[in-house]
RNA sequence: CGGGGCGUGGCGCAGUUUGGCUAGCGCGCCUGCCUUGGGAGCAGGAGGCCGGAGGUUCAAAUCCUCUCGCCCCGACCA
């Protein structure tokens, strides 16, 4: 490819949309851009890595058996019914009507789809297991797009999906998923760290996430240096702590007026307390029913926890009418001490002593409140989300923290769609069974942005070699000389006849503007040709990534080239 | 959805408070000269319904109303 040719428009500055690095270096590197909030148009080069990306990604799902299908975007309303999750997704679908009326939406995932294409012809078991992926664009009316390609309304995914017929069988689905999951990732060149997970709206219990540690990460992963623990904070479990905590003198229950004195650290600024010493009690309604939990002032509820814990569907804060109904106070002054609704208290909040907690009436809160003596609870749980320097819950060492982008995601699903939709199958004994299913996603925009954010410095990208849309470029000091310039044209068609991905800056331009561009895209190699390493019979490597730069005999510059490539990347 | 901010040539911005003359600046772009090892220099030039609609006024980028788009923070933590 000549560079006066290629459209890949270039930017000196960074435009004022983007705040991430990879998301800055995509705009300006002349990758992509923004059509609307969330959804970008890709350039050749960007598509180029997307392209290698899925490649990876397609080889190495075929290499696990997969195949390759590719299923509408949209989609019937009617099988979203059939799952039940027409109601559940909200208003993070895309929807839309045709001209006969009929709902539709832009597929968010493709479950749905997936397992109607499934039940019609899957009837045996002797036609299991069967693993089928496709590269599709999804849509999520995302609350709040940001970041680029970290979180777009419009994204490419590859999702996979995997029929068995028993556990066993899905086990081997998922750790096949599994295992390809950390080869592509290693491929595209970062390190994705698999932790546990939970599993949202997709449903399903075994999941695990593919995490690049980055700080623009939006997820918080807490990890166990000792033994490897890994999970979302969203999964990260909590430990019993044992024994009844210090015991202290228990100092009478006493109420305080505390004037619009309502959140955490009001009152403690105000009481001059420690949020440790406070209890937080959170009235939610648990599919309707009012319910109240508990947690220290410096812990954070997880909502998850309590969900599951409650076994319930709908879990949501009360509003403020039912508070006051519930409690007789407005909102900021709940307590537990006397109130008449099942409590459910996070582990931590066993050992307290000589608490502060809201008085169940306005403007005033209750201190030196102790379990047993002033409240009981309905039981204790684990119900608090963790945090860094927590326990781990295998090994008891302190938890660290990180934060993630999520770039993967393998779950077991189980029977949840086979069941709902009627996808069966009849076993070796003629027993129809729901199909066992496992789903696997990876986001492959996100992914080339997490390989970004992971490969930069200040002149630009340094693309990996596997990904990079180009791996060569070449850069005559100035095409007007024409030795120069007959030198880069042989040396291109060499390497284009060699297979070599190369681009040929053939601009007049000075080289300073060359150089920038060729470190702004990233090429991972560059060669430079000079009047005055050619008059030696020499050309200039420089490896992108090192800044490493070796002057080569023209004649040796492709074998150099072609060992470079196969070495592959210097980290 | 709540809060904050921003929409002015392709990009980055000034001008708006206190309305006023041809709406500026840097970069980029075009032409020519010159230059060619890290985003050169000189000269000339093109390009803007100031996001859109309505209104106030002799006069609106500027004031008022409505609207659209984009960015950031937050979204129930009592």
């Amino acid at each position: 490819m000549l560079m006066s040719q290629l459209y890949a428009p270039t930017l000196r500055e960074t435009p004022a949309e983007a705040e991430l690095v990879s998301h800055q270096l995509m705009l300006r590197a002349g990758l992509m851009r923004r059509s609307a909030s969330g959804m970008y148009s890709f350039l050749p080069l960007g598509l180029r890595a997307v392209r290698k990306v899925e490649q990876i990604i397609r080889e190495e799902m075929n290499a696990i058996g997969g195949q390759e299908v590719l299923m509408p975007i949209v989609q019937p309303a009617e099988l979203w019914q059939e799952s039940g999750r027409w109601d559940d997704y909200g208003d993070e679908m895309f929807r839309l009507k045709d001209r006969h009326n009929r709902h539709f939406c832009l597929g968010p995932t493709h479950e749905e789809l997936i397992t109607a294409l499934v039940r019609s012809e899957v009837r045996s078991y002797r036609q299991l297991p069967l693993r089928l992926y496709q590269i599709q664009n999804k849509y999520r009316d995302e609350i709040r797009p940001r970041f680029g390609l970290m979180r777009g309304r419009e994204f490419i995914m590859k999702d996979m999906y995997s029929f068995d017929q028993d556990e066993q069988g899905l086990d081997e689905s998922y750790w096949a998923a599994f295992h390809a999951y950390e080869r592509i990732f290693r491929r595209c060149g970062v390190e994705a760290h698999p932790v546990e997970a939970d599993s949202g709206a997709i449903g399903g219990d075994v999941t695990h996430e593919f995490m690049v540690l980055a700080e623009a990460g939006e997820d918080l992963v807490l990890y166990c240096p000792h033994c490897g623990y890994a999970a979302n904070v969203e999964r990260a479990q909590g430990v019993e702590p044992e024994g009844e905590g210090a015991q202290v003198e228990l100092k009478e229950l006493q109420e305080v007026p505390t004037p619009h004195v309502s959140t955490i650290a009001q009152v403690c600024s105000f009481l001059s307390v420690q949020p440790e010493n406070c209890i937080k009690t959170l009235i939610y309604l648990a599919d309707g029913k009012p319910v109240a939990a508990l947690v220290r002032g410096d812990h954070n509820l997880n909502e998850i926890k309590l969900r599951k814990y409650l076994k319930c569907d709908v879990l949501e804060l009360a509003d403020e009418e039912t508070i006051y109904r519930i409690t007789g106070a407005p909102v900021g002054f709940a307590g537990p001490v006397g109130l008449d609704v099942p409590l459910y208290a996070d582990y931590a909040v066993k050992q307290m002593a000589n608490a502060v907690v809201g008085a169940n009436k306005g403007d005033h809160h209750m201190i030196n409140a102790n379990l047993e003596r002033d409240f009981s609870v309905t039981s204790f749980a684990d119900l608090r989300e963790a945090q860094p320097g927590d326990p781990c819950p295998r090994c008891f060492k302190a938890l660290e923290g990180a934060r993630g982008i999520e770039v993967g995601q393998v779950f077991k699903l189980g029977t949840k769609y086979s069941q709902a939709m009627g996808a069966t199958f009849l076993q070796e004994n003629g027993v129809e069974t729901p199909l066992i299913m496992g789903c696997y996603g990876i986001g492959v925009g996100r992914t080339v942005a997490a390989v970004i954010e992971k490969n930069y410095d200040g002149d630009g990208i340094i693309w990996p070699i596997s990904i990079a849309p180009y791996h060569v470029v070449i850069v005559p000091v100035s095409m007007k000389d024409q030795v120069q310039a007959e030198a880069a044209q042989k040396l291109y068609a060499e390497l284009g006849a060699a297979g070599i991905e190369t681009v040929l800056d053939d601009r007049d331009e000075r080289p300073g503007v060359k150089f920038k561009d060729a470190d702004l895209i990233g090429f991972p190699i560059r060669v430079t040709i000079g009047p005055k390493s050619l008059e030696q019979g020499e050309m200039e490597i420089i490896i992108r990534r090192t800044k490493e730069k070796i002057s080569v005999p023209v004649e040796e510059v492709l074998t150099i080239i072609r060992q470079i490539l196969e070495d592959g990347d210097v980290k």
